[in-house]
DNA sequence: TCTTAGCAATCGCGGGCTAGGAGTGCTAGG
DNA sequence: CCTAGCACTCCTAGCCCGCGATTGCTAAGA
C-alpha cells in the first residue's frame, strides 16, 4: 500500500475501481478485466487486471455477484470514488440557461417556486427529485393584516420576507368593526416589524392589544394566526420524477419500487435522512447503507441545500439508484438549489 | 335473446357473467367453468356453463387468453357488469365515519382539504386517487385587501368564498401611503362585494380608483391581482398512491406502470378524461378503452364531482386496473366527495 | 330442446437437463 | 512484477417434456 495516494490504493488501483465504477454506471452490467482492457488503455494484460481486482476484492471496494462475473462496486468502492476519484463536473452552459429560463417564468409564490425546482431536477437528473421545504420559523415578519369579513369573523394574514406564510380564519364573542382590525394590525406592525417569526413574544402581542383597549381574544386570535405562520410547511416534502425510478433496469422488478414509493410518501424517513445536511456547504451524498434504512440498501441521494439571503432554509436531492452518475447529478442538484437560491431572494419583499 | 333482460342476456347468461367478472376482479385469474360451479351454486353442470361461456364469448362479454384457460370480461363485459348487474354498494358506517373524521381536523385551506381528501381516497381505495382543483371562476368576491409593504410596493390579496384566492406582489410608479390602500381597498370592497370572480369588469374597478382620485396604474394592479386570483390552480391535479398499483399482480412488470405514471405527472390528459364527468349526477365510470388513450387500455377510472354550494367545482376520481371493484370504489368516492362538498360548505365565507 | 357425462385435444407452465460462454484464479515462465 | 495459458466455476438460455388445467365436442338422457 502506498499511504500517500488516494484512499491508500496506489495509483494503478485506483485508475482501475474508477473505472469500474464509471463503466458500472454507464452499463449496469458486471465489469470484466477483459472489458477494462478493451476499453480503456491500461498498458496491462487483463490477467493484471484480475490480480488487481482480487485485490480491491479483498479491500473492500468491489464485489463479485457470482465466480464467473464480473465486478461491481461496494458502498466502500462507490465511497472512494466519489470522495477521491471521480472527476467533478460542472454545468454545460445551455444546462445552466435551461434552469435559469425555467424556474424565471415561475410565479413567485414560495411553494410553487420550489416545486417548480423541484420538477426541473427531477427532469433533468432522470431520477426522483425531492425537496424540504423551508419552515418559517426563521423568517422574518414583515406584515400582519387582520381583514374584516363580518361583525364577529375575521382573517389574518401573516406576510414575511419570503412571501404569504399563513392565513387563518377567526371568530369573535363580541362585534367589531373594520376600523379597529385596521388599527390592531397598524399598531402590531409597528411593533413586531423586522422580528424573526419566532422571536415574537405574546407580550409584544399583548402590548398592543392592550393599548388599544381591545378585547383580550384578539391576543388568541393573534397568537393562533402567528403560530401557525410559523408551523406552516414544517417537515414537507415536494418530489417530482419516481417514474424515472421505472426505466432503470435494476427496478424493471415492481417490489424494490413498492417500498421506495412508500418511504416517499411517507416523506417523514426522506426528511430525516436529508436534514443533517442542511449546513453543508457542497452536495453531499450518501450511498446504500449510509441512508441507515434497510429499505435504501440499493439507493444514493445527493443533497445540497437552498439559501434565503445568507443561511440555508430548506435542502434539494436527487434519490437514484446507487449507480447513479454522481459528478453529474451533483452538479445538477448545486446548480439548480443555486438558480433557486437567487430566484428566492430576488424574490425577497424587503 | 330475451330483449327484456339486462343487456340482452337471459338471466342465466347475467348471472353467469355478473360471477366471472366478479370472480376474476377477486383473484386476478381467468375463471373457469367448474371453478364456477363449485364456488357458486348454479345448479347446473360445468358443461352447461361451458356453453354459456361460449355464447357470452361470441357476444363479446368475454374472452379466452388462450384455449385451455378460463375466461376474462372484455370491456364490454365490464361496462354490462357495471351498468346492470352489479349489486350496487353504499359505504359502512365505519368507513363514513372515518372519512368525516379525516377531513374534519384538516386544515381549512381549501388546497389543503382537497388534497387530503385525495390522500384519503387512495388509501382507502388501494388505488390511485387524484383530484382537479376547482377554478376560481365561478367563485364569489369577497374581500381584496390592499397591503402596504414600502413606499412603492404592496401586496394585493383576494379573499374569496371558498378562501385566499391569491395574492399578488405589485411595485408602482409613485409613492402611496399605507392610508392610501386602505381606503382604495375599502372603496373596492363595497362595489365589487358578492359578485362572481368572472363577473367583475374593469369599469368597476375605475370607477373605485377615480373616484379616490388615485393613479391610473392601480386599474392595472387590481386586474392584475383579480386575474390571477380567477386563473389560479386552473387545471391542477392533486393525485396519490401511485404506489397501490404496484401490489396490483398485473402491474408486477415495470412497463405497463411507466406510461400510466407519465399521464399522472402531466396532468393534462387525465384533467381531459375527466373534464366532462363534471356534470355528472352519479359516479362515471370509464373503461379500458373508452378512455380513448392506447396507454391506459388497461386501467379504469371512476370520477364523481364534488360541489361547493349548488354547483359542482370539481372531479374526485380513483384509477386503477380494468380489474377494479366498481361498485366499492365508486361508493367510496361519492363518500368521499359528499363529505368534501359539505366540508367545503362549512367553511364558506359568508 | 336443453342438459350433462365423458373424453379427446389444446396449450401454458414449470422442472430438469444441457451446451455454451463468460469470466475468474492459478501456475509457470519471461 | 507481468502475462500467457488453461482448468474450473457458474450463470444463462434454450430445449424438451410431462403435467395439469380447461376447453369443445359428441352422444345419450331428461
Amino acid at each position: 500500500m502506498n499511504p500517500g495516494s488516494p484512499g491508500g490504493l496506489d495509483k494503478r488501483k485506483a485508475y482501475i475501481l474508477a473505472t469500474v465504477v464509471y463503466e458500472y454506471i454507464a452499463t449496469a452490467e458486471p465489469v470484466a478485466s477483459q472489458t477494462l482492457t478493451q476499453k480503456y488503455h491500461l498498458g496491462v494484460s487483463s490477467a493484471t487486471v484480475r490480480n488487481e481486482l482480487a485485490d480491491l476484492e479483498a479491500g473492500g471496494y468491489l464485489v463479485q455477484p457470482h465466480t464467473s462475473a464480473g465486478r461491481i462496486p461496494s458502498d466502500a468502492g462507490y465511497r472512494t470514488f466519489v470522495d477521491q476519484l471521480m472527476q467533478p463536473e460542472t454545468l454545460q452552459a445551455a444546462d445552466r440557461r435551461r434552469i435559469r429560463d425555467e424556474l424565471r417564468d415561475a410565479s413567485r409564490e414560495l411553494d410553487e417556486v420550489i416545486e417548480n425546482a423541484t420538477r426541473l431536477l427531477g427532469r433533468l437528473s432522470k431520477n426522483l427529485a425531492f425537496a424540504t421545504k423551508p419552515s418559517n420559523d426563521a423568517q422574518t415578519f414583515r406584515h400582519l393584516q387582520l381583514i374584516w369579513l363580518s361583525a364577529r369573523t375575521g382573517m389574518a394574514i401573516v406576510v414575511t420576507s419570503m412571501g404569504v406564510a399563513s392565513q387563518s380564519l377567526f371568530e369573535l364573542a363580541a362585534d367589531v368593526g373594520p376600523d379597529e382590525l385596521t388599527r390592531l394590525s397598524n399598531a402590531l406592525n409597528s411593533r413586531l416589524g423586522n422580528k424573526m417569526l419566532r422571536d415574537i413574544r405574546e407580550s409584544d402581542v399583548a402590548a398592543a392589544v392592550d393599548e388599544l383597549g381591545l378585547a383580550g381574544e384578539f391576543k388568541t386570535v393573534i397568537m393562533t394566526a402567528l403560530r401557525s405562520a410559523r408551523s406552516g410547511e414544517q417537515s414537507t416534502l415536494a418530489a417530482s420524477g419516481a417514474q424515472n425510478l421505472l426505466d432503470q433496469p435494476e427496478f424493471q422488478d415492481a417490489r424494490k419500487l413498492r417500498s421506495i414509493l412508500n418511504i416517499v410518501e411517507e416523506q417523514k424517513t426522506l426528511y430525516d435522512l436529508v436534514a443533517d445536511s442542511m449546513t453543508a456547504e457542497a452536495p453531499e451524498v450518501k450511498i446504500g447503507h449510509e441512508l441507515g434504512v434497510d429499505e435504501m440498501q440499493d439507493f444514493s441521494i445527493v443533497t445540497v441545500p437552498y439559501r434565503f439571503g445568507e443561511s440555508a432554509i430548506g435542502m434539494l436531492s436527487v434519490l437514484g439508484p446507487r449507480r447513479m452518475p454522481y459528478a453529474r447529478l451533483m452538479a445538477l442538484a448545486s446548480g439548480t438549489a443555486e438558480t433557486l437560491s437567487a430566484r428566492l431572494s430576488d424574490a425577497e419583499i424587503k
